[in-house]
Parts: structure tokens; C-alpha cells; sequence
DNA sequence: GACAAAGTTTCACATAATGGAACCAAAAGG
DNA sequence: CCTTTTGGTTCCATTATGTGAAACTTTGTC
């Protein structure tokens, strides 16, 4: 029965046959949805038309599918435009993409998790968004612990409290109380690893970006793995990273806050 | 009054204050929304909650601003991936560009208006993302032209009606009788012009992207300006656009639609 | 031509949205 | 220090809106 939960509301449940759609990642049928929603056909149908005629779903009448519709993809680049650090950081991310030769991250906190802002394949040259947007789990990945580090007390309470502490490899920080002595540890020297805590063999070193007051607005890593390099390796590149994010910080800072003193 | 039109539902207007906080560009206050909403207080405020309850906006309790959620970044992710043309299209318009030299233009269709995807400078080689995202009028530019010319007639007639028809240059065509007459010359020889129509000194040449099915997915231009060639000029070009754009045409069919006989 | 499956419309009913007004908190101002 | 204003939140009677079983219309199948 629904494993869902919370779905209060018309426009509430309006946003989950939103994801429905979404979650195929294909053309869906009415009746494919039909059959794993829990509404009444009728009522399915009557978001489906409210939701086309909104612009969120795109239908083909040809084939009878549903599939996401051209407004989201205009409210993507709203919200691309305006998670504010990926326009901005942009030119130095490249730099430290060439200069580093390995992947980078570019992310930012939102609810305790982590969201992807920017992303350079070190395979793939340039590619973006199609790998960006992704969103992550903050207590076993470098940019999260980077973030994490550097939140008030009263966030970082509510920002575990999310967590789930999951053990995906055996060197995952599996509590709050392992996860506090880490962030210590990352506060003490400026930056952060992933010991292959979230995936087995990925490693990574990252930085937080930090505001004038000392709040972390995002995180910059560096992403390698234990087949090509090693930890120690990645940390003689930390004061490039530190480099590049303090030149981000200090764009973000004029950009968002263009009158103070 | 209310210069927008039909916000039927519930889930509508919902989305209509979605709509609002994304076009700010930034956080936005309460009291900012409603005063350029023409919501009651407590209905503008109720909204604002439900959204933010559904992770499609967050508000920042201490600047007491809203601004676009988590959850629409991870929809908006999907739907640029799904269901626009642009990653499809990317190395097609590349190629384009390079073979011209000139301004091209990925455009889709939303609503009436047109929502470009993507773009390539002529000057600026690589820019992006940060250009497109815009979205502009149908009846008086190329790729919107395009568009309409093979839209059935039914979604033709919904489309015209939301043109304002407004005359930007003396080569506007500011009535529906005369962009009819038009379209169908459009669909004659398979290209559309922009003779000056929007900006003074702009011309392009554009042709749609059609699915098997004959309906218009998209539109691919390239632009130039009076001072550095001419319309015959760019009609040359017209054969090499219908190709690249055949070419796209054949790669988002079998991309969306990977099982067919 | 009969049968089934998928998709669309209807309509009596109840839930859920509405918005004016009251309320609260924190600045501004005297 | 007390008043006023501004910005934000909660109440609640009213009614518009959403609801979903069932009937109906395609469209496809044997």
C-alpha cells in the first residue's frame, strides 16, 4: 500500500503523477500508469489533461503516450540559472578540469542532501546538465562531508537528523557520532575526502566554498579512482582546489551581494 | 485584466505561482509575489506553503525568500534529458554551426511561444545554457514560423490565439489572415524566413524538425544580419539545414521510440 | 460481427480550496 | 516606552472544485 506517504492536496498529488512520468524516463501509456497508480481512471485522466494543458506533460495523440512536457524544460533552465553557483563558477570549473585532468564536482546543500550542480566527465570533455541536477546522499560523499563541515550547529543537527547512514562499502561512516570526529578533522585541515565511502574503489578530495561569514554555499571535489591514483595524490592537489574555490567564493559574493560595505 | 488568460484549476494557478518565482531569477520575497499576483493574501500564501511542502520551492526561513526547490531541479533534470531535443541534437548543431559560421538556433515549441534549447554564437564560439532557457514569440521568427506551418489545425488555431501579434518592425506580420497566408508558403518550399520581422537588421533562414508522424518537434535557424549577407544568401543554406535537421529528426525518433518495426 | 481492451465523458456527492478578517511579530517612528 | 506600520501567519464559514463509479465510445482482435 502506497509506499509513498504524505501526498496532501490537489496539487500534491497533481506533482506525483508529475514523477510518475518522470520516473520512466520514456513515453508512458495511460494505462501503464493507470496500473501502478493508486487513482481511479477517471481521476488519472483528469491530471493527465490538467497537466498536459499546463504544459508540465507533453501527449501524443499519434501514440497515446505522455511523456514531460516543454515547460519543465524551461523552468530547468530557471532553476539551472538560478542554483546561482553553477553560471558562476563555470569558467573556474573548467580551469580546474583542464589543470586537473580528472573529474569535478560542483555541488550544493539543499535539505540535508546534496545536489549536483556542475559536473566535468574527465572522459567525456564537456558535457552538462545530462549529469548534473543528480542528487545525493551528503554523509558519504566528499562535497557533502565538505558542506557539512562548515554548517551551524542547529543545520548540521537537522542536516543529520536526514541522513540515513546507509553502509554502502565497509568504509562508510555509519553514525552521527563518526561522522562529527570526521567533520572535525575536515574543519582542522580545510578539506575533505571520500574513501571510497559512497562507492568501492571512487575516491575523491573536496573543498567547500565558503561565504564572507563562513557559511558553506557549495562544494567543489575532485574525483579519481583507486585504479589511477591514490588519496595522498589527490590531497597534493587540495590547495588548487582551495585556490579555485576561493576565487568562486569571492565572484559568488559580489554577484549575489552587489551593494554592502 | 490579468493580461495572462486561462489559469483553469487548482493545479493551475499552482503552477502559475511556480511560474512566478522561477521568472524572478533570484529569491523572492513574499510580499514581492503578492504584489504582482493577483491572489489574496492567505491564497498566495497557501500555495506558497504547499509547494515548498512539495520540495518544488525551498524557503529560506532567515531572508524569509522562496526560490526554486530540489524537486523541480530533479524534474527539470529529467525533463531535459526526456523530452528535450537538445542533448539529441547537440552534435548535429555543432556541425551546423561550423559548416556556417553563423548563429544557430535549437528551438521547441511551448504554449505558442517559442522555447529556444539551445544556440551557438557566431561569435562566441561555446556559450550556452545560460543563452538558452529563453523563450520568445512564434509569429514573427524564424524557427516559430517554422513550427507553426505543420502544426495540425486544431493546435494552429490554440496557438494563434496566443500570439499578440504585435507589430516589432515594419515587416511584421501583425494579423492572423497574413501569417496563414505565409505558413502555407512555408510549407510549400519547406523553409521559413525571418525577414526582419522581429529585430530590424536580424534575417534567418529555418526549417522544422519533423517526426515520422509530419508533426513539428522543433526548428533549427541560422541567423545573420543584413549588413553581412542577404536573404538569397542564406536560402543557399537551406538544403544543408534540412539535412542536419533530417538527421536529428531520425535520431530523436529512434531515440524516444527504440522499439519499432 | 461479436468481444475485449483502452480511452473518454458524465454527474450526484463530498472534500478541499477560497479569501475576508483577525491575529501576531518585528521593525520604524514618535 | 508606547504607537504605528509593514510583513507574515492563522481562522473559519462559504462554496467552488475535485472526486470516482459507472456509462459510453473508440480501437483493436479473433
Amino acid at each position: 500500500m502506497g509506499a509513498e506517504g504524505h501526498a496532501d492536496g490537489t496539487v500534491g498529488k497533481a506533482l506525483d503523477v508529475l514523477d510518475m512520468v518522470a520516473s520512466h524516463g520514456r513515453p508512458v501509456r495511460f494505462s501503464e500508469l493507470l496500473t501502478e497508480s493508486a487513482f481511479p481512471k477517471a481521476t488519472l485522466y483528469r491530471f493527465l489533461q490538467t497537466l498536459t494543458h499546463q504544459g508540465m506533460l507533453a501527449h501524443d495523440p499519434d501514440r497515446g503516450t505522455y511523456s514531460l512536457g516543454v515547460r519543465l524544460v524551461r523552468l530547468a533552465h530557471a532553476a539551472w540559472a538560478q542554483s546561482s553557483l553553477a553560471p558562476i563558477a563555470r569558467p573556474y570549473v573548467d580551469e580546474l578540469a583542464e589543470k586537473t585532468g580528472e573529474t569535478i564536482h560542483l555541488a550544493q546543500m539543499d535539505l540535508g542532501q546534496v545536489l549536483y550542480v556542475d559536473k566535468r566527465n574527465a572522459a567525456r570533455p564537456v558535457e552538462m546538465f545530462a549529469q548534473a541536477g543528480k542528487v545525493g546522499p551528503a554523509y558519504c560523499t566528499g562535497v557533502g562531508k565538505a558542506m557539512l563541515a562548515y554548517l551551524p550547529e542547529e543545520a548540521l543537527e537537522a542536516a543529520l537528523a536526514r541522513q540515513s547512514f546507509h553502509r554502502h562499502t565497509e568504509h562508510t561512516l555509519d553514525s552521527p557520532a563518526k561522522l562529527r570526529t570526521e567533520l572535525k578533522a575536515i574543519r582542522a585541515r580545510g578539506h575533505a575526502f571520500d574513501r571510497e565511502e559512497h562507492e568501492p574503489g571512487i575516491i575523491c578530495c573536496a573543498v567547500p566554498i565558503l561565504s564572507r561569514a563562513g557559511r558553506a554555499i557549495g562544494a567543489l571535489s575532485v574525483t579519481s579512482t583507486t585504479a589511477r591514483t591514490t588519496l595522498a595524490a589527490l590531497e597534493a592537489r587540495a590547495g588548487l582546489i582551495k585556490d579555485i574555490a576561493a576565487r568562486i567564493s569571492a565572484e559568488a559574493e559580489s554577484w549575489r551581494f552587489p551593494e554592502q560595505g
